[in-house]
DNA sequence: GGATAATGATACGGGTCCGTAACGATCTGG
DNA sequence: CCAGATCGTTACGGACCCGTATCATTATCC
């Protein structure tokens, strides 16, 4: 069965869950970095910082950068690839797992509040 | 009827809404900023400075600072308040009206997608 | 009218991020 | 074994944003 939400429930539900961060002191991350912590989450390792740079369409010191902040923050590590040196993967870390097993429950529970709008 | 979503659901509705957002070059707008244009564009106006930081949990420079580079991307517009003049209204612009549209049609159409899952 | 309060903006030093270009390290193929 | 390709990172000048403190402007209230 499809999801079914209107646009004006939508957009609530996307107000409702930013103001939650907001509020909840996390760090205020940007839509590249909250595109890149869940595909790295959701997604099949392993994952490269060339191959989140295509998924993204943008470029690879874009995903350096954000990765450099995402590490700094505890939400990833990224370790040397022993078969491939040349390559970089990245890995998830127990704060990370729980920050967006967060975020998911974040998103259920308002969803529940939407309602019949 | 409450909507119903589960929280696996909602992380890939999550990064497929991002992954778009960030792939059609949209502007890479912070949580903070986020939250900022959904409550100008959803809750009635007057919309002041002040209000917005006691909403959001945060001091009054972050959200002047929010409203300039919002404002330097056309999504809205500061207005004096003529009543009482230490006031600035925040204003919506047609640009910001679209993106807001935008996003929620994004939303409606990932959620159709993900259904079963 | 003058002290007080309230509003939004600004200054500051420091951090992050941008896009473009170059870089060192590593692998690959003739 | 060495030229070329590929990987991730770094350098650069410029822009944005942070939190704290202070600012000018405007309103309020005795």
């Amino acid at each position: 069965m499809p999801l079914e939400i209107r646009p004006s429930q939508a957009l609530r539900l996307w107000r409702q869950v930013h103001l939650d961060l907001v509020r909840d002191g996390q760090a205020d991350l940007s839509a590249r970095q909250t595109a890149i912590l869940l595909t790295v989450y959701l997604e099949l390792p392993p994952h490269t910082v060339r191959g989140l740079a295509r998924q993204l369409g943008v470029t690879k010191p874009v995903i350096t950068r954000a990765l450099d902040t995402l590490g700094k923050l505890g939400l990833l590590t990224r370790k040397r690839d022993e078969e491939d040196r040349r390559n970089v993967v990245i890995q998830r870390t127990v704060a990370g797992a729980l920050a967006v097993e967060r975020l998911g429950d974040l998103v259920t529970e308002h969803a529940k509040e939407i309602g019949a709008s």
